[in-house]
RNA sequence: GGGCAGGUGGUAGAGAGGUCAAUUACACGUGGCUGUAGACCACGCGCCUUUAUGGCUACGGGGGUUCGAAUCCCUCCCUGCCCA
């Protein structure tokens, strides 16, 4: 079980300074989330991933049920122990991919649009690649097209057996184009997998409730009204929340608003980090995203100046660090951004581990700026 | 000296008379990426402009055949291999 209480509120917004209790150690919240789906984060060792100051990792349940399968991960000693990671774990429940694997994967379409776009999604559209039917989900395995069922039973189920402090209820994210018709059919859905969630847990790890509602204001509230209502440790606020960071903010808010005060949020997917302060000055606790990880990988370093392409030639005879007087593992050992562009186009993959070390960094020190922040009343 | 095989865009390598400014890959360039399908994707990549079913110059050099040549013929130059 895990628990949470709030050092301090803001005075200038509804930020708040806390610590999370689990299991597996406390975190101070408001704090960045390093993605680690396949039980790993990408390119880095569990050692390296505590230097870049990280307090908690995200594991998806649909990936691990896949490969290498959850009586595998339980043979290993359980998530933490596989992994080596020594401190609080969270797993996504594969809602995700519902959404990603489906109408994601038709529309080529992202989580976050960057403009208002057609609601082509309307009430009984079905997506290509997998089935959603009011019990569960029909996926096909990415890896060799087996047919894999997801419900919110089997999603706790395989939770469980992962192990981690913190587990998910198995909801439908929807997709930027959803319609008002679909969204509220699926969000109808989504409270019942909540409930069926909540009711299938055995055992002692703490079950967040995830709100959606798209981009549709009082489906938002309605959503975090019930999902507040069940009884569960803590929530997630998944999905999009319209064209704009305005929108976003507001749609967060509102949400928060309705969330007991006493149990930690976490924000799904978000964000860039000019996302950050809007998240936490609207009263998000937690939130992860794969962007600093996915990033790095494409070549793109994050800096207080805006973000890096350390793909482009012209870093080549560049001896400085990514970030003069970054504390980061990279930029501390001197590695130079010439260095680093040579890695990657030359396809060595220590490229990747130098870039995601710093930005996982950039992002916990964000994160711990704004920390001190509401510490100071400034935020 | 003789024989054989070749010379195509930054590189490798297709194309064997019109549909070729030339398949493809790599390289290069520019964008994109928000609970990770994706160490990925998209677009561009001879020059010019009024960006078009546009113009110009191009497949080693020169000459020829043909309505039309990267593709056929002659010749020169160069490269590789083999024989002397």
């Amino acid at each position: 079980m895990i628990g949470f209480r709030a050092e301090k509120m803001s005075g200038k917004s509804r930020a708040r300074l806390g610590v999370l209790e689990t299991p597996h150690g406390v975190i101070e919240t408001p704090a960045f989330v390093p993605v680690a789906t396949q039980g790993t984060v990408k390119t880095l060792t569990a050692e390296q991933a505590l230097a870049t100051g990280s307090q908690l990792l995200i594991c998806n349940t649909f990936h691990l049920h896949l490969k290498p399968g959850e009586e595998v991960v339980q043979a290993q000693g359980g998530l933490h122990e596989m992994m080596k990671w020594p401190r609080p774990l969270m797993t996504d429940s594969g809602g995700y991919q519902v959404f990603s694997l489906g109408f994601g994967m038709d529309h080529n379409e992202r989580k976050v649009m960057k403009a208002e776009i057609e609601n082509k999604v309307k009430a009984g559209a079905k997506p290509k690649n997998i089935k959603i039917t009011e019990d569960g989900v029909y996926f096909r395995s990415p890896i060799n097209g087996d047919e894999i069922f997801i419900s919110p039973k089997e999603s706790i189920r395989i939770q469980e057996v992962l192990g981690a402090d913190i587990i998910y209820a198995f909801d439908e994210c929807t997709p930027p184009s959803a319609n008002y018709e679909y969204t509220k059919k699926s969000l109808v859905k989504t409270h019942r997998w909540a409930k069926e969630s909540l009711e299938a847990r055995r055992g002692e790890q703490a079950i967040y409730g995830i709100v959606q509602g798209g981009k549709y204001m009082d489906l938002r509230e309605e959503s975090a009204r019930h999902i507040a209502s069940l009884g569960f440790d803590g929530f997630g606020i998944g999905g999009e929340f319209g064209a704009d960071k305005e929108t976003m903010r507001q749609m967060i808010e509102t949400v928060v608003t309705h969330l007991p005060e006493e149990k930690p949020r976490h924000l799904l997917g978000i964000g860039y980090p000019e996302d950050i302060p809007i998240a936490i000055a609207a009263g998000v606790d937690t939130f992860d995203c794969i962007v600093p990880t996915h990033f790095a990988r494409h070549g793109v370093a994050f800096t207080a100046v805006g973000k890096l392409d350390l793909n482009k030639t012209v870093h080549l005879k560049d001896a400085s660090v990514i970030e003069a007087g970054c504390g980061c593992a990279t930029c501390a050992a001197g590695y130079s951004k010439g260095y680093i562009t040579h890695l990657l186009r030359a396809k060595e993959i220590l490229g990747f581990t130098l870039i995601t070390m710093h930005n996982l960094h950039y992002f916990n020190m964000l994160v711990a700026g704004y920390r001190e922040k509401i510490k100071n009343g400034e935020l």
